[in-house]
DNA sequence: TAAATTGGCGCC
DNA sequence: AAAGGGCGCCAATTTA
């Protein structure tokens, strides 16, 4: 009953069900069970679960109260092996995979769907066309296997698609869990920014009396939530402006750019997550989004639904733990430059980063003479890779200091310009720009014509390019590096009533009786070192949270 | 008329 | 001071 075993739903609510050698062939035979979670409930012994989809599957097991300790999603490890090895844009599903092995037909992956909260109901849903029964399944990860020893660093490898079914995991049960969420606090929140709400159709009271103050001081009546309305009158007012951003706006000196400044961040608010968005997404008390494991090239996570990634500060005012319990709130500190120290191992960065101390103050007495808003403003500049202004001078200053760092995002951002493959510390790959499709699909910048550049300059595509992937290496880096803490933190928590409920980037919220929250506090910062030593070997580099023990989430920072 | 694109802004 | 990287979502507008 202990090692890995593999599974395959079958028709019915059972399940296949065998265990696997070391050689990952099957040592006993393969046994119908009856039923899927009762199949993986009998067995607790079993330290991992190789099975199609964590989507697939887990669901229905949390569903029956059962829970497991690790798994090997092998759609989500096709996606990574395929990146890895240049082949980003074949379908990454089980069959499409079966089919390249066999030299069968290779379908493509179903369209992705769009949580639609009016309209679920998984119940109904359509047996998977890209389905295997599990004697394929079970050819295809020995393939996988195979395929893993063929990577550049097979240990880093095989770390990262263990990180990333773990979190397939998490995803799974924070999906089922929910973030607590008084809808109550809400509509107080949204009354005291938007005055009163006019049932049916039309603006809230203050959107209304901002639209008029706007409209007042233009002369005319004009529509603050229509671009080119308002680009129109600042015309006709004698200021030209290009566009109505707010940092364009609010460099004008004109009275309707206050009213119109505030108009737009409430009605933000009031279309984002106003009343209707509470309507479609809170349910007994909790806010259910869809966390997607691995839905971007750099590996961070996406939600549908609800907007979750970008909950406005002022809402998080209805984030409330239960009565008794905590929230206790974790936020990784600077860790994009931390992991440019780490993953670029220059000894003078990595010396700054080894210390928990704020990053970018330490930068600045080295670098700017104290000051932390330019070492800041140069740390972010070689991530993202600003090109204009005062980032340029700030760069070269960077990079006299940090030399080995700075070369470390150039190299990336060449080899993205230069079309070759780009990898994260563990091996999560950037796809090279191919075919147009696939770039396109992937979110790459494409090369365009620009017939006014000559030989030799690049065009501005070709740049965007060069971004992209010095982003990806410290973004992605830095993702790898966060489903390990994910992990951690996750095996650290088991046998406590705590529950992981929010997960964004390089935050995470843990939702535990009060009496907890300090076991809680602490599993965070060990899971953080042991995230790093196993991510990065042996690093001085730390990845220190900060961390607040809070009722309110609104109260964490 | 439905699908795709755009402008804008929230979060990291 | 200037407008770099990654997303999702909404309404309006354009395209097919």
């Amino acid at each position: 009953m202990t090692g890995r075993w593999a599974l395959a739903p079958v028709e019915g609510g059972g399940a296949d069900v065998v265990p696997l050698g070391p050689d990952d062939l099957p040592s006993g035979p393969v046994r119908r069970e009856p039923d899927l979670a009762e199949a993986v409930r009998s067995r607790p012994g079993v330290t991992r679960w190789v099975w199609r989809s964590t989507a697939e599957v887990y669901p229905r097991l949390l569903a029956a109260g059962v829970r497991v300790e690790r798994c090997h999603d092998v759609e989500d490890a096709e996606t990574l092996l395929l990146g890895h090895e240049g082949r980003s844009g074949e379908p990454r599903n089980a069959a499409a995979a079966l089919g390249r092995l066999r030299g069968g037909p290779v379908p493509p992956d179903p369209p992705t769907r769009n949580a639609d909260p009016s309209a679920q109901d998984p119940l109904f849903e359509a047996a998977d066309p890209v389905d295997v029964p599990l004697a394929d399944l079970l050819a295809v990860y020995a393939e996988q296997r195979r395929r893993l020893a063929a990577t550049a660093h097979p240990d880093r490898m095989a770390l990262l698609l263990a990180a990333e079914s773990a979190g397939t995991l998490v995803a799974a049960e924070m999906n089922r869990t929910g973030l607590p969420w008084r809808a109550d606090v809400h509509r107080e929140v949204l009354r005291g920014l938007l005055g009163e709400r006019y049932p049916g159709a039309g603006e809230p009271r203050r959107l209304a009396e901002l639209a008029d103050e706007v409209s007042a001081a233009f002369g005319r009546r004009v529509r603050p939530d229509l671009p080119a309305d308002v680009v129109k009158a600042f015309a006709q007012a004698g200021v030209r402006v290009r566009s109505t951003r707010r940092w364009e706006l609010s460099k004008l000196d004109h009275p309707a750019v206050p009213p119109l400044l505030e108009y737009k961040r409430l009605y933000r608010i009031w279309v984002a997550h106003g009343w209707s968005w509470l309507q479609d997404w809170v349910r007994e008390g909790r806010f259910r989004p869809e966390f997607l494991p691995a839905g971007t090239v750099t590996g961070r996570w996406v939600t549908h639904g609800g907007g979750a990634l970008q909950i406005p500060k002022v809402i998080r005012r209805a984030v409330i733990a239960d009565p008794g319990w905590r929230l206790v709130v974790a936020d990784a500190d600077q860790m994009e430059p931390r992991v440019l120290a780490a993953i670029s191992r220059d000894p003078a960065f990595m010396k700054v980063a080894g210390r928990e101390s704020d990053l970018y103050q330490a930068v600045s007495e080295r670098a700017f003479a104290g000051d932390r808003d330019r070492a800041k403003i140069a740390v972010l500049g070689a991530i993202y890779g600003q090109t204009s202004g005062d980032g340029l001078k700030n760069l070269a200053a960077l990079r006299r200091r940090f030399p080995l760092a700075v070369a470390h995002v150039d190299e990336a951002a060449r080899a993205g310009e230069e079309g070759r493959l780009v990898r994260t510390w563990l091996g999560r790959t950037c796809p090279p720009v191919g075919g147009q499709e696939e770039a396109e699909e992937a979110g790459i910048p494409l090369a365009e014509d620009d017939d006014e550049l000559g030989p030799g300059r690049s065009t501005a595509t070709t740049r965007a390019r060069g971004r992209f992937a010095r982003n990806f290496v410290v973004q992605g880096s830095a993702a790898d590096w966060t489903f390990l803490l994910l992990a951690a933190l996750r095996r650290r928590l088991r046998g406590l009533a705590a529950e992981l409920v929010f997960f964004q980037h390089d935050e995470v919220i843990v939702h535990c009786p009060a009496g907890e929250a300090e076991q809680v506090t602490a599993a965070i910062r060990e899971s953080s070192a042991e995230a790093a030593r196993l991510t990065f070997g042996d690093t001085p580099v730390r990845f220190p949270f900060t961390t607040a023990v809070v009722e309110c989430y609104a109260d964490a920072k």
